[in-house]
DNA sequence: ATCTATTTGGAACAATCGTTCTGAAATGCT
DNA sequence: AGCATTTCAGAACGATTGTTCCAAATAGAT
């Protein structure tokens, strides 16, 4: 019938999410965007919609990416709680390696409040986080690793906020032996 | 010699900062500001200079109010670790009351990242409360209320970061009851 | 090869952005 | 009273905001 994309649609949704991932949503304006996806503005609104439509879509691929990367970075590893420590490990690595916080958080705090759909995102996303650590924590009590008095919901929901802190904690100190003792110092809790 | 102000220049700073806190700094107008404060356009460049030179008052402003408040919650309360404790509910409760997060987190993740001038100020800001803390675990230990264990400095820079965590849990998952149990859990952790 | 649907590039839109300017009103000081 | 200086109100600035429209180019289907 028709004419094809000439461009690969994921693609350059990964350049509009890595631009609003730097610079926040509001300050990320239509034609920064024309500029590094290296799209017409018409193909841009054609293919994602508006420009919140196309930051829902971008914060959808940042949240999917980053849980693989989390999954991926605990993959092998037998012990439950040696995975959890894998996650916590890697989500401060993440940070360093992009020279940036996590796209979620950084969203959740300069939308997350007004915004609903951004909001119920991140909210979902969280809870999908969560519940891998829980799952995790649960077989780390069964196998007698950690304390079978402490519930599961709580500590995972616990590590899931902790992240947060560590990354602000990188943003604004710099010192990244004191982020690195946090980290570790939060291990430390889980395993008692 | 000349005309006296017609306005409260601090009384007009606060309406400012309840706008930027709310809103955030890009979001916000210089047309927002200019009707919340109530003020005309000339008078405000005239008395705090331009948008990111009041955005940067209004962050001190809060801050030092934050500050305040956080020592507020612990007068008169004689325990050093019970002390510690008050700050961290009162955490909490502020987020609660004020509907909205801390306004030094939500600036943080919003420009901490490329903003050297309010980078410097909220690392200033936080190095200031992780000091208060330092001091009143170190009395904490002295007077045997928690192991001498653990470093102060680590264990105060932790609970500062913690907080983050507790308001970015608050804002998505909306679930009061179960932010109130992480809030419960870091001071378990603490007394260990 | 022709038709047709869609992409593409770029101009153009009105609205808003942060900022500056102008002129008149107002007030403290001599 | 008169001067000096600042505030104040609002128009206006050019630049940029997000979005839409239009004509030309393109490529799959018949």
């Amino acid at each position: 019938m028709a004419r094809n994309k000439a461009f690969d649609p994921g693609e350059r949704l990964e350049k509009a999410r890595d631009l609003f991932w730097e610079k926040g949503y509001h300050a990320t304006s239509m034609q920064d965007l024309v500029e590094a996806m290296q799209l017409n503005r018409a193909s841009i609104y054609d293919t994602y919609g508006d420009k919140h439509a196309l930051f829902v879509q971008c914060l959808a691929n940042y949240a999917t990416g980053k849980q693989e990367d989390y999954k991926r970075s605990a993959a092998g590893v037998e012990s439950p709680i040696r995975s959890v420590e894998c996650i916590i490990r890697r989500a401060l690595e993440r940070t360093i390696e992009d020279g940036k916080a996590c796209m979620a958080t950084k969203s959740a705090f300069e939308l997350g409040e007004y915004d609903k759909e951004v909001r119920e995102l991140l909210k979902k996303d969280g809870v999908r986080l969560a519940k891998v650590f829980e799952e995790l924590l649960r077989k780390a009590q069964a196998a007698g690793e950690i304390s079978k008095d402490r519930d599961p919901v709580v500590l995972a929901n616990y590590i899931v906020a902790n992240f947060s802190g560590l990354w602000q904690a990188n943003i604004l100190s710099g010192n990244r032996k004191l982020v690195q003792q946090m980290t570790e110092f939060l291990i430390e809790v889980i395993k008692q």
